[in-house]
DNA sequence: AAATGTGTTGATATTCAACTCAACAATGTG
DNA sequence: CACATTGTTGAGTTGAATATCAACACATTT
């Protein structure tokens, strides 16, 4: 079987995830602290998806980790942004692996010897 | 020696390179296509360092390597953000290295990993 | 059919980073 | 000093990101 690649947009993976924990658009919206025509707007893709921390908010409001909506639309959550800024040795390895244009496999492998630091 | 922290302010630092390189405010703002005024703002700290293409821009009209300065302003390049964004993988990895709240020499380390790669 | 709950749409609003513009001050040079 | 060159300051602008508000539409229940 191949990997398909970028089947749902933004919206529809929200669509779904709300509706299957049977919250409407009124409540998350509440809960997250947005209007509720927004909700309906991204889930319609008729704007571009949220912040990343009100992406982070609605997944913590629907009980879901944040990774793969995050994933979708390229973006970091400020908690992310931070650590990295604080730290040059950090960017300068973002820098590095920039100019190697690393492969997934690569970025996988590198996952792997983070874990193995502690 | 013991290496001392982060010293010098962004605007200390470029003033002193603008200066080294014997360039004038406007001169380098006319190069890299922005008002000299800004310039003076930003070397006098009265305004937060400009956006990480802007550096880089300054940077290539001073013939230094961006590397420093960006890593004082806690930004990104485009070209790096981009080339994350498009990457799940990476983002993956970045939110492990977050939750682990890397050491520097760690980090040295990881990029050690990295040259490793090719 | 009236009321209620839910979703959609168009027009704006807010916020903020990243600057510009115009005026003024200081510094150096003939 | 006179003049040009260089630097500083305060107020205002612009565009993109991120959202709001008001009005309407649809579906279900009573």
């Amino acid at each position: 079987m191949v990997k398909t690649v970028e089947t749902k947009t933004f919206g529809q993976a929200l669509k779904e995830i709300r509706r299957s924990k049977g919250v409407t658009q009124r409540d998350l919206a509440a809960a997250v602290g947005v209007d509720f025509s927004y909700i309906s707007k991204i889930e319609n893709d008729r704007m571009p998806p949220p912040a990343a921390d009100t992406i982070v908010k609605i997944c913590e409001v629907l009980g879901v980790p944040p990774d793969d909506l995050l994933a979708m639309t390229g973006k970091m959550p400020t908690s992310i942004k931070e650590a990295i800024s604080e730290k040059p040795a950090a960017q300068e390895f973002l820098r590095e692996a920039q100019t190697m244009t690393l492969t997934d496999d690569e970025w996988s492998a590198l996952t792997q010897q983070l874990k193995k630091l502690r």
